[in-house]
DNA sequence: CTGTTACGAATGAACGTTCATTCATTAGTA
DNA sequence: TACTAATGAATGAACGTTCATTCGTAACAG
């Protein structure tokens, strides 16, 4: 067994835990055992569980941004890239359901308000799926394309719907399948063109 | 001093801690000190903490409900109700940042999940907001007015984006002013319309 | 090859803190 | 006086974090 065995138990039995029940629900001692490990072997990886938290955020951040540049249709017509991310979005946190749980929580505590606050007030200039959206804007707003409204509320309009029904998708009170994925960009859609 | 106004003092006083700061962040006995009571006073008014928090979801939806039925445009055109609705919840919790702070902690938390359930699965019969928009949905694709689309799926497009913007706003994110909200207001419609 | 030493990852009992809840006591009222 | 409401110190459970110790392994010496 390699350092980075023990490592990625920690991270998936972390992930896994808090997930299902919450930051407060998933005590360092009970992520340890889930890990097979020793409750002070996570200190040996993450300074605390500050810092354990924001680590598994980035970890996902990191794979969901790698999903929807690969194959980025650029230069394409703005309506064709905005259905290849929320498609790509959609899928992704649809067949990473595990991820999609933990995002929820994160954003929905202090650790995600501030790191959007820090996002909105320009704190890092990184690429990534974020990004790529805010673009499809300024561009479709610019070309006529799209309503003329704050940045933050088109995001609102487009991605707000798709969190909503995927986490009702879930818990299990809908079945989202490609047909009604379908449906629901297109509502998306309409709801920020002109 | 009456019986009541002590209890009015620990729910106004544990709504603006649970708002603030959450439920994990809004210890009983801090509770209590806002109160201006003793830590132990609360539990002669509620038999736990649960018990608490759920009387305060039910205090605000009562007074939510109660300001949407109020002037409801019943019998009017599809449209006209969903505009209705559509403002008067807005502008209830723009008006109410601290209930809307309060459900928002709630409604991502188990207690809101289950609270979620109970109601998807019927299992209370009270004609309230909630209700008001599944009825509204109902007629409007009988009408053929609306998309065809699981009345789950409405409510996000239609309820997703503002809750979105709402919470931006008490962030100091965006600014909600009245042609704004009549903007977003008509894009949710634009999603959920035919 | 064998025996010894040094290293550091891993351990888990223990610590200090925080919290919800209890209950013996007190204050207030009729 | 008799009864209820209010109190807040006390309780014990749960948590994040620490640290003295263990133990497998790698490096080295003979």
């Amino acid at each position: 067994m390699t350092n980075s065995d023990k490592r990625t138990d920690i991270i998936q039995a972390a992930m896994e835990l808090i997930a299902e029940r919450g930051f407060h629900g998933a005590p360092m001692s009970e992520i340890a055992q889930k890990a097979r490990t020793a409750a002070g072997t996570i200190y040996c990886y993450f300074e605390n569980k500050d810092v354990l938290i924001n680590e598994l955020f980035h970890e996902i951040e990191d794979k969901l941004i790698e999903a929807i540049l690969a194959g980025y249709p650029e230069g394409k017509p703005i309506k064709e890239q905005f259905f290849y991310v929320f498609g790509k979005l959609c899928r992704y946190l649809l067949t990473h359901p595990l991820h999609f749980r933990y995002m929820e929580q994160y954003f929905n505590s202090p650790y995600g308000i501030s790191h959007r606050r820090d996002k909105l007030l320009g704190k890092n200039v990184n690429h990534d799926g974020h990004d790529a959206l805010i673009r499809i804007f300024e561009e479709g707003i610019s070309q006529k394309i799209l309503k003329d409204l704050p940045l933050i509320v088109l995001a609102s309009l487009a991605i707000g719907p798709m969190l909503y029904v995927i986490r009702d998708h879930t818990l299990g009170f809908v079945v989202l399948d490609e047909p009604l994925i379908r449906q629901i960009t297109e509502a998306c859609w309409d709801a920020i063109k002109r």
